[in-house]
DNA sequence: AAGCTGTCAAGAGCACTGCTCTCGTTTCAT
DNA sequence: ATGAAACGAGAGCAGTGCTCTTGACAGCTT
């Protein structure tokens, strides 16, 4: 993080040393993280953790920030990848299973993971501000949804009523997006997309900040179902 | 909050003087917390802020907890309070025009106030554990919803389709909440319910932590045909 | 009117945070 | 072998929540 490795071929004892313990305190601090949450992230319990000074991390870490976006783009990386895994598992199949794939991906590494999830989807840490770097996990994540849906609208599992009338400025962001994700998909299916997404992420936030608590006993049943019908959603004219 | 009012008639002046202090300590607060965020509410800022030493703030609040449940409370109070207000005000309309005039109203508090939605709704303070008077509000927003849906079902304005099974865990969950809300709404109707109503969430969390920046330019636009579309979903049969 | 009692603001202090700087020491490359 | 770079440790600064003590004052009772 700090400096830069020496372009010998075989890594020094110093470098395998250095390597080693920024895995350590990266690790730490991904435990301390999915502990006591996101914010709570502190060096110095980091440091006590692994038995150094706080000053010694900072040979390692340039700042808890940095440390935090590290673990952001390593953590939301992964679920970018369990995406994507889940993507090209189910990729012969139609398109409301490969969502109902995807959406369920997506939950298990939330679940796994909820710091990481609130990092990038919950409320922002107070003296943080997310580097554009973590924007590219997150790309990658909507593209592999993106892919499914412009699959499904190739395919004809997805229909495209053209009714429904969008808004001049929507329909200019949609453009875009047609234009970003080079995908044909159509202003109502953009739309019927953006709203299982958005639903996606809804269910998943009242699922991990327990908003289910006292109301549904069975989150995995009630998922299941309102993923269902999601996908009925997506993939139905409306 | 620290002491009991004497039970005199009219309030001494002490007594004034410590309500006035008292309201003007939740004011600067609510202020602080709209400005950097609900985790970085800091006592000694509020204190400095109405030129008094951080102790002293003590006198008239428990904690900086306690400080902060009775900010959830009043905020997510007005939610609810703004929620019902366009429940009456649209009594007469039909369940689609009430639905979006509700999520409307939920979508404008959320804006004016961001950081009591993210003490409700997104991932919680570090050390902060949300008292059990906090879910009262929130239970008036949901029953406040649920009664718009169980109205429509009463009216035929929403469409009561059968046909999808509902998983047996899931539906004694469903039961419970129609004996909880005294509202014959069948599972079907319940279940889109709950869709429509995560993915309102979904779509303000994504608004309001800046995940359609980029993407969406004219969030109004969208958000209104994001809810006509979650409108129909809610009232025509899946 | 005097005195007692409880409330008040203030300050010192504890344990914690992120972060910086300095100081010797160790390691590596030349 | 020597000089530079990297290192761990420690002190220190400014900030946090919170507690305890101190001295001043208001309000009620006698």
């Amino acid at each position: 993080m700090t400096t830069e490795e020496t372009t010998s071929r075989v890594p020094t004892a110093r470098a395998r040393a250095r390597a080693e313990l920024t895995r350590e305190i990266k690790d730490a601090a991904r435990r301390q993280m999915a502990e006591h949450g996101a914010a709570a992230l502190s060096l110095r319990a980091v440091a006590r953790e692994l038995g150094m000074v706080s000053s010694a991390v900072y040979r390692y870490v340039a700042s808890r920030d940095e440390l935090l976006t590290a673990l952001i783009i390593d953590g939301f990386g992964a679920a970018a990848d369990a995406a994507e895994a889940s993507e090209t598992a189910s990729a012969r199949a139609g398109a409301a299973t490969r969502w109902m794939a995807l959406a369920h991906a997506i939950r298990a590494w939330a679940l796994a993971n909820p710091a990481d999830f609130d990092l990038v989807f919950g409320s922002p840490v107070p003296g943080y501000q997310a580097p554009v770097a973590t924007i590219e996990p997150v790309e990658r994540l909507s593209l592999t949804f993106i892919r499914v849906v412009a699959d499904g609208v190739a395919s004809g599992d997805i229909a495209t009523d053209s009714i429904t009338s969008i808004p001049r400025p929507v329909h200019t962001d949609f453009a875009r997006i047609r234009e970003l994700a080079r995908a044909d998909i159509s202003d109502a299916v953009l739309s019927r997309a953006f709203l299982v997404w958005t639903q996606l992420f809804g269910a998943l936030s009242f699922e991990l900040h327990g908003q289910l608590h006292g109301v549904i006993d069975d989150p995995d049943a009630f998922f299941d179902l309102q993923i269902r019908r999601s996908a009925h959603i997506l993939v139905t004219a409306g």
